[in-house]
DNA sequence: TATTTCAAGGAAAATATTTCTACAATGAAG
DNA sequence: CTTCATTGTAGAAATATTTTCCTTGAAATA
């Protein structure tokens, strides 16, 4: 990995129909060893997939809210039947263990509160948990799927251009 | 936006590669009116970009921090300065306006906790903040850009598949 | 210094795939 | 029975992917 790499990397974050020979161009190389370095890319799982993101507004997804969960459980088990019981909801987007007092967050996406409320029900006749804290998000200001790669470690120096 | 609008973005939310001519077929629709749609829902902003998704991992990506941040300065131009100097942080990947005792959320990603720190510095360098918390996620156990679809407004039943 | 080796890049072309356009057909609604 | 929206078929044009083979330059060794 080296910063050709992660210039592909930034562009394809960005805008993942980019062909390779324009992603090639921008970088500096000529498309086959681009196209090589992409597949590796690939191979190696760096890029993991790619994907479409829609505008939450136009498929009634406005309202994002931020579920703090507290449990008495704290053995294997009860986790594991929490986080197949959570990746069930489409609505859950995000999932993380906690340090701290909050033991789980969870990011949940949904039209409205009403809807949310409903998802709360499902949520709590699924699995028992000791306290729940819903924190409601007013503005999404900002939202990237793109990793910062500012923190990439690199192999060594990009091999320079030949004539 | 009818269900094979819905289930095309179900497809495409998943993959972003797939060929016209695919998901066409995983639809049952031919590739004409398949990639018509696929057009509108584009020309729409329905469909608002095709990005690669990487390995956090891979990418030296691997400490996530919600960050909790409130407020004295309740006014537009606080906020104004405030969302512009986060949107130059390449760490903060997402960034809400909040309601309840938290005014804003921030999800942050870096290397590691020192890293964190330095970005700490950086971000209170840079504006007033009156308070400040940080919650480390131990684990990242979900996380999907898919976007929930099962309450998308549907205008009419589908189109009925003619022979 | 000469020579070998190796990793990476470049050019070009074959292949494959995709996108996009015309035009005909269908079925529902009025 | 007319209209309108949508689909289907087929094919041309454009693009993209992938392979082959060659070149280059850096590092290693004698």
């Amino acid at each position: 990995m080296d910063r050709l790499d992660r210039k592909i990397l930034r562009l394809l974050q960005e805008n993942a129909t980019l062909a390779v020979a324009d992603v090639a161009k921008k970088v500096g190389l000529s498309t086959t060893p681009c196209w090589r370095r992409i597949q590796k890319l690939e191979e190696e799982g760096v890029i993991r997939k790619r994907v479409a993101v829609l505008n939450p507004e136009k498929v009634n997804a406005r309202v994002t809210v931020f579920v703090s969960i507290r449990t008495n459980a704290h053995n294997p088990e009860w986790l594991k039947r929490f986080s197949e019981v959570i990746k069930e909801f489409p609505e859950v987007v995000e999932f993380y263990r906690m340090s701290g007092d909050v033991d789980y967050l969870l990011r949940v996406v949904v039209p409205d509160i009403a809807s949310y409320d409903q998802f709360y029900k499902k949520l709590i006749a699924k699995i028992e948990i000791r306290n729940v804290s819903s924190a409601f998000a007013m503005e999404q200001i900002k939202y990237t799927t793109e990793l910062p790669l500012d923190y990439m470690v690199l192999d060594k120096e990009p091999a320079q251009a030949s004539a």
